[in-house]
DNA sequence: CGGTATCCCCCAAGATACTG
DNA sequence: CAGTATCTTGGGGGATACCG
């Protein structure tokens, strides 16, 4: 594992940074994207599904973050049926998959963070 | 290591997160954190020497962020000297510390990313 | 040297209502 | 059921100039 950070100009899909760091969290940074990729870890899940376990996410931002996940090829999407009420089921792509040992280290370290500095405002350790 | 994501509402410094993921990514994340912590991850650097390391980030930009890692206690400020040219150097806390492991996971897999799907715009593979 | 002050822009994200 | 449309807002981040 290679943890010197590549820099000098790196491109990925037309889009430049200044090195891989701000790469990575500009595909899986901001407010939710990981939160989803967390939810998809362990099994595909449906639209409403994401939508009931992340209950402060709004539908518009939900909808939003997972078109960009798919965009860049993390997240796939999948839709059965053609009338409404159709079905549309979303799971971590191949390339998604690799995210998530990375996905792990993170919340390992936000729990540690918590348990050492934080509150648990209604006590709760569950998949969200 | 628990890689469950402890939800139910976590709080911190009076800020309050719906999981732990979320905790992380707020005090982590964004366009600059995560780079300026690579910074300092293996030794002390000056406010000049991380602008000119970071040479796409702006004076304002690089102080704005420092001033919130130091807030949230990953970053320690250092002020020597007391008239101008005055000299503060930045480091990472124990604190800091502990989300280099995390650091290391996330540049190794931006790394990986670049290798197997980007480009390298101009060839470089050193500290940025 | 190590920042602030000021101004500005853009877009992430929320609220609410509506639709194929 | 799985979204869009529209509007609004907050703040992240940039540009430039100035300061102790």
């Amino acid at each position: 594992m290679n943890t010197e950070c590549i820099s000098d100009h790196v491109k990925l899909k037309g889009r430049i940074y200044p090195c891989t760091i701000s790469l990575t969290m500009d595909l899986v940074g901001g407010k939710w994207k990981a939160v989803i990729l967390y939810h998809l870890k362990d099994e595909a899940k449906r639209y409403n599904e994401l939508r009931k376990e992340m209950t402060s996410v709004t539908e518009m931002t939900l909808s939003l973050q997972l078109k960009q996940l798919e965009k860049d090829g993390l997240v796939a999407r999948k839709v059965y049926g053609r009338k409404p009420p159709i079905k549309v089921v979303y799971s971590l792509t191949e390339f998604g998959k690799t995210f998530v040992p990375v996905l792990e280290a993170i919340t390992a370290w936000g729990n540690q963070v918590v348990l050492d500095k934080g509150e648990l405002v209604s006590v709760g350790k569950h998949k969200l």
